[in-house]
DNA sequence: ATTACTGCAAAGGCTTTGCACGGGT
DNA sequence: ACCCGTGCAAAGCCTTTGCAGTAAT
């Protein structure tokens, strides 16, 4: 990803254009690990040499609220980021703490497979708009998976 | 629910019966509401007079382990917790930060729509084992539905 | 020039821990 | 009699906030 590339995206998404800013980016660009806030500071403090804790989270927070990056919250640890904001399923691993991609094609067929008109009639129903369908899987590794990247 | 009811399932479940854990459980499953854990402590507090956030605390985190609750972790807000079991969906308000149940049928309708084979396919092609599915929605409240519980 | 991003340190919220005491089996 | 559940206070972790300095438009 180029550096005018991240600039336009961030100006689709109303994000002023800053060298920390584009770092975070990046870095969370380049990893299907869904880091922590620390452990994407990590990541980009190999190639930056100065960048805050604060600023990563307001960092964040700002690419969540301008809908550029997902957040997870998990019981009893830190919070995770996806910068892959389509609505793919999560897989997470209660033994390790670690979050892993489903696979797109099998996360749409199970997004596929909810029936629209269910959550239309739900909405009348409740009195709710329903804005998000959050879906993921809870399990525990058995084997490992080959070519598991950073 | 009687006190042998509750001790019996406490029994059942590995958990031993004392006055706080029957308070607290009793208290959980009267209300609707998912509460916090301060929010549920404030409940038992009407009744019972003394019960420590610690104790709250390590009875909630007890009956998850041994699976007659369920728990909740929320983005920057207190985790809440759910006396029913079985898996339901939860839709969150963004707004309020409250947490409802959809109704039992509908769950069931979305939970079933999912396909089995999919799962175990996704098992085997990950080297995994999926324990849970975890479904929720979320919403923003519209109108004010009828008979909203405690 | 104005606005807002950044770093640092301190505060904050939620949860867990350590230890002494009391209740449950 | 033993074990563990409970309360209190303190510590812990993750996150946010306040403020002074600096970079972006």
């Amino acid at each position: 990803m180029t550096s005018t590339q991240i600039s336009n995206r961030f100006q689709q998404h109303g994000i002023r254009h800053t060298r920390r800013r584009e770092a975070v980016y990046r870095a969370l660009c380049a990893t299907r690990s869904h880091p922590t806030a620390e452990e994407l500071r990590a990541m980009v403090l190999r190639d930056d040499c100065t960048l805050s804790l604060a600023t990563i989270y307001s960092t964040l927070d700002l690419f969540c609220r301008q809908g550029i990056v997902r957040r997870m919250s998990m019981q009893g640890r830190a919070d995770r980021f996806d910068s892959t904001t389509a609505n793919h399923l999560h897989l997470r691993l209660e033994d390790t703490g670690e979050v892993v991609d489903v696979p797109d094609d099998v996360s749409r067929r199970i997004l596929e497979s909810v029936d629209p008109a269910i959550l239309r009639s739900l909405e009348r129903d409740m009195g709710v708009e329903v804005d998000e369908i959050e879906f993921s899987l809870v399990g525990r590794r058995r084997t490992e998976p080959v070519g598991l990247a950073t």
